[in-house]
DNA sequence: TTGAAAGCGCTAACAG
DNA sequence: CTGTTAGCGCTTTCAA
């Protein structure tokens, strides 16, 4: 119970065969026949032989194994992860993630790590594109010959020794801009919040300036009064309804909503304050996340493609694994923005929106 | 440059010492002199010669990586997660994390893949406790003599072959509902989704059910129009509070709020609608995430100890692997419920809800 | 202080 | 088809 862990030799010894024979029958060598190859898995499963992939990764030289360097845990990584793992399941390769808060001390000892470990690849992205770490962590996995696919993309497209995949806010806020103005919107405002911590507050930031020079670029007026930059972390969509609802009607025919919370939180504010919603006043979302809902969602938005660039990520990143692409000079993979219209308004619409008493527990069930 | 890969024999070549020197300098040797070291040392970095931790690893017998694994990426796991990448920091122990998306096979996959890694310690939210997946899972963990600390309660508690750390859900709604009696509430309504997919609907059936057998317990009424069993995701706060607004006084005085975003969206829903908490009517919370806030944060809560419980997982696991507690029976940590009471107001109470324009972009930098 | 050599657990090339 | 042997890159005794 107690003792050593099992090793091959543990298990040639228990079925009287010699231990690369062992070694052949559990990677399902068809050179063994199929009785001996049971015999041996049989007992080395009644042994409790977990086979050991150190051992295993040093003598053939492969670990099987991908990175993946996130800064954080939010929502917005998930479509993405969901493909690294679907991709990688199929390849039957495995994920190592590391997360490390924004700290690009943690980042880089969290690359070190991947590169010590001869992770096969590593897709990864930043915390920032410049600094010592970051062109340290470049290096390292550069000397430990490992291919990295970076999330987004690097503001100077100068020639950079990594393969890179993402899309250009300018153009998904230009593409937003001008749908609006296809549907004849003259008086278009803003839902903001630049004053939030750490990067949501800097996105923030950076959208505003960027749709700034877009409506000045089109000759079109931006009145102070119609940028709604709230301060409210999750529900300031509920702020802007408010607001918008006390204002008389020369106000905004729509607003285009700088993030995913702002505006389904301005969707519902203005749901439930009885301000309809596009009939008095249209809303287009931003980088708009909950992508399986994708047509049924009530929201026309500029979609985020996370899962489109984890999706092209991943796969480039395998195809380096594998040769394919081996000595290509490094490409940057820009994902055309796109926008969703609010399809066929999804379940929450079409019914009420309290659930009523009736499907209870079974009172059969109550009884025991 | 695209040559193969250093290993300690370059370095030894190059600096004209044994490999073994090259070994010891390398980790800091004290018996090799320091400038011999510092040449060593040197010599590496200049050939990029990366270490190799999976011959490290094999030689010594040690990985220092401990195992996480995840049912997903939701905002309860970044506390913990915060504590495990401290705690491990610290005893310079890596993390591999694995999230399975609540899928049992992926979650068996990923744990083998930790048991042949040789992690050497893993950190389990299991998606169910039962099955054989799961019984199949503890096993290969226990041949790999890999210690195991759970997040979370097994049910019925026998006696089990792992560690655990979790909080009990009717103890917190008991502390939750006392309190409110305690304050003088008698007609207390409760706001809960048990219609959403996924894993937070069964939490809030759950909670539901356990919540009606401490109301009937103490002889508390629960009327069915007081249970505000919303369908939206993520908005359904702002759907009750417009309920209760609509309703005449003699209405529920306290609203027992069974998830972080119901509670949060339902007092922001009140404060917009114009309805005064707690005058008019008060709030509390369950399993409130946002940890840092503690105090600050407006919102009366049960909180959910998810810090706190990962933080005592990490210990008690690190305890296991430096064999403090090599051979203790398995504990069950019960981290005890606790109300937080929203404090004094944070920063977004104070000032306005609108940030007004003024620290613009510097027009001296627009200029260029 | 450094060199020599054994070995971690497994794979793979080569015999037989 | 199976046994033999040589590593994979590093750590760690044991000598010198």
């Amino acid at each position: 119970m107690n003792g050593k862990r099992m090793t091959i030799l543990d298990v040639a010894r228990e079925t009287g065969v010699y231990y690369s024979t062992v070694s052949r029958a559990l990677r399902n060598d068809r050179r063994i026949p199929e009785p001996t190859r049971l015999r041996i898995r049989l007992a080395a499963r009644r042994l409790g032989y977990v086979p050991n992939r150190v051992a295993r990764s040093l003598a053939h030289g492969a670990t099987h194994t991908i990175g993946i360097m996130l800064t954080d845990m939010q929502s917005y990584f998930v479509a993405p992860m969901d493909e690294f793992q679907n991709f990688s399941d199929r390849s039957n390769y495995t994920l190592s993630v590391h997360f490390c808060s924004w700290d690009q001390r943690r980042e880089r000892k969290g690359l070190q790590h991947f590169a010590e470990g001869r992770v096969e690849g590593v897709i990864w992205a930043p915390v920032q594109w410049e600094g010592p770490e970051f062109v340290q962590s470049i290096a390292d996995l550069q000397a430990a010959r490992i291919p990295v696919v970076m999330l987004g993309l690097q503001r100077d497209q100068q020639s950079v020794p990594f393969h890179q995949v993402g899309a250009k806010p300018a153009d998904k806020l230009a593409l937003g801009l001008d749908y609006l103005l296809g549907r004849g919107h003259r008086r278009i405002g803003i839902a903001t919040a630049t004053n939030l911590n750490g990067q949501r507050g800097r996105l923030h930031v950076e959208r505003l300036a960027l749709l700034r020079g877009l409506f000045e670029a089109r000759g079109l007026p931006l009145l102070a009064d119609d940028i709604f930059n709230v301060v409210d972390e999750d529900y300031g969509g509920f702020d802007i309804a408010a607001e918008l609802s006390r204002r008389a009607p020369p106000r905004p025919t729509a607003i285009f909503a700088l993030d995913d919370f702002l505006a389904r939180g301005l969707m519902k504010g203005l749901r439930v304050l009885g301000l309809k919603a596009p009939e008095e006043i249209s809303v287009l979302g931003f980088d708009v996340v909950g992508d399986e809902a994708a047509g049924r969602w009530p929201l026309t938005s500029v979609w985020l493609e996370s899962r489109r660039m984890g999706e092209l990520a991943v796969k480039q990143l395998f195809k380096i694994i594998r040769r394919e692409a081996a000595n290509t000079p490094p490409q940057t993979i820009i994902v055309p923005p796109r926008i969703v219209e609010g399809g066929s308004v999804g379940k929450n619409e079409t019914n009420s929106l309290f659930l009523k008493e009736s499907h209870d527990t079974d009172p059969a069930k109550t009884s025991s």
